[in-house]
Formats: structure tokens, sequence, C-alpha cells
DNA sequence: GCTACATCCTATAGCCGCTAGAGGAGCAAG
DNA sequence: CTTGCTCCTCTAGCGGCTATAGGATGTAGC
């Protein structure tokens, strides 16, 4: 039995990817350009979608495309070092880290532009006063 | 003594805001046309450049261009109620912290891919693996 | 005055990673 | 045989800028 793999809809369920970003993956060469059928329609084998779910999780953990076409040379090379694919992974951590400090500063200080709001009127809220003058941040950004 | 304003590369030190961003934040309205000398070019009273630091820190704590539309208008009419800017200020909170919440969970992954790269080759790389597999990822993103 | 350089102006295009829409072909079910 | 789903291509739009081209004006030193 010779079986000429799922179209495009089926792909995208089966990845959790939709359709037209699967379309663009293939537009900027992160996946290849799969089989046609006579009917001119897409088909994806099981090595496709395995690769769209590694394109999916990536993404999820906020690799960026130029990494993840690095990642996806490198898992194509099997015996190649995996120092570079080490080095990316660390430098999403490093990204990951630095906002994530800097989101906790700027909760802590939204925190404190909302609770000091007194919900009165705009001319004394904190909020909008705390906007307007940096000078007023505790935790400068 | 009149004075006529600054141009905008002063207003542009004096806010932290650069140049091209301030002829864009004039473009999308954020931001009051000044007016021109007569050789064309951009004078701005102090009054603008609050209003743009105003602008520069509320993007700085991650509000949107809508959000910072409505509390300029806002911060125009001092009698109003500032329930409207507590309400922009609370779901910006709501954001941050769900972002902290999925950066953590992120950066554990990060984390336990990196402690399990062996740095040998490709094959047996924790960091791929990992990638390509979303099934052996510990917090479900 | 002249030359060099900085600053200003406009208008347009590009960045990222998609997403939406138009307009049309093909296929499966009732 | 119509209805409705999926598929196709192509183009344009999102947010929030940033870059580039091409030109006018202003300032400083000689």
């Amino acid at each position: 039995m010779m079986r000429q793999g799922v179209p495009i809809g089926d792909a995208a369920k089966a990845s959790g990817v939709k359709v037209p970003t699967i379309r663009y993956y293939e537009q900027i060469g992160l996946l290849p350009a799969p089989p046609r059928a006579e009917n001119n329609r897409r088909h994806y084998d099981p090595a496709d979608l395995q690769r769209l779910a590694f394109i999916r999780h990536a993404r999820e953990l906020g690799f960026e495309v130029g990494s993840i076409r690095t990642l996806l040379t490198l898992q194509d090379e099997p015996d190649q070092s995996c120092a570079g694919a080490d080095a990316i992974a660390r430098a999403r951590l490093a990204e990951v880290e630095q906002r994530i400090a800097s989101l906790t500063a700027l909760k802590a200080e939204l925190e404190r532009m909302i609770a000091g709001c007194a919900h009165g009127k705009v001319a004394e809220c904190r909020v909008i006063e705390i906007v307007a003058d940096h000078g007023k941040c505790e935790h400068h950004l």
C-alpha cells in the first residue's frame, strides 16, 4: 500500500500549526515544499509532521525562526556536535531570565500604581501621575 | 522673550524618544502636530515634552498605543473619574503576571534541556530531543 | 564667502511572525 | 445538483517602530 500523506488541514490538526502558517513556513523555507497530488494539493508524510511539530514546539519555547532553522539543520546531521544547539538554548534562557526580571520590576511598579489609586478623580490619580512622571517610579525600568 | 520651543532633536534627547519615533507618534495622532517655524521645522514646547515623556514611560510600562491614547485623554480631563485609568493598569498587571508565569515555566524547561545536554553529538542531544518531542516537556506550556 | 557637516524635512519600504481577505477550483454528502 | 467544506494563489495588514533615499536648511571653521 502506498500512502501519499495527509492534506494540509490534517497536518494542521495533527501539529497544532494553522493552515496559513504552514504555508507561510513553506514560503520562508522552514518547511520543505511537500509533493503535490494531481489536484495541486499538498500532501504531508509523517516526517513532515514531525518537522512541523518540532517547529511548533520550538516556537512555543520562544526560539526565533533563525534559531529554529539552525536547530533543524543540526537535527538533520546527527553526527555533529550539539554545541550549537546548546548555545542557542542558553542564549534563549538568558533572554527569558532577563525578560522575567524586567517584568517582575514592572509588576511591582504596576501594583504600586494601582494600590495608590484612591479611585477618585483623574487630577489626584496615582496611576496617571506615575505614568506622567518617570521620577516617581521606584524601580527604574 | 518669546520662546518657540525646541527642535525635534532636542525633544528626542530630553524625552529619550528617538526622532523618527516622535514623527511616527505625530503621524498616528498620539502626539499633536506642533507648530512649525518658517523653515518648516517642528518646535516643541514644555507641554509637548511632558506628553512625550508620558508616552515614553507608558511604553516602558508596556501599555499599548491604544491604552496610551486613553490615558492621555483622561489626563486631559482632570475632573473625570480615574476608574478608566485604573482598569487599564489592572489589565496590564494581569497580562504581566500571566507573562511572568509562562516565562517561568519556560525557564524551567530550558534549564532542564540544558542540564540534560551531555555536550556530545546531536543524535543524543537532550536539547534537540526535547524540542522535537513536546511530550518530553514537563511543563506543558 | 566657502566648504563641510549636522540637522531637519518628506515619503516609502522593511522588520517579525504571522493573520486576514479576495477570488476561484475541487470534492464529498445529502 | 446544490450546499458547504477544503484547498489553491496572491496581496495586504497588524503593531511599533526602524531604515533608507533624496533633498532643504542651518551651523562652524577657515
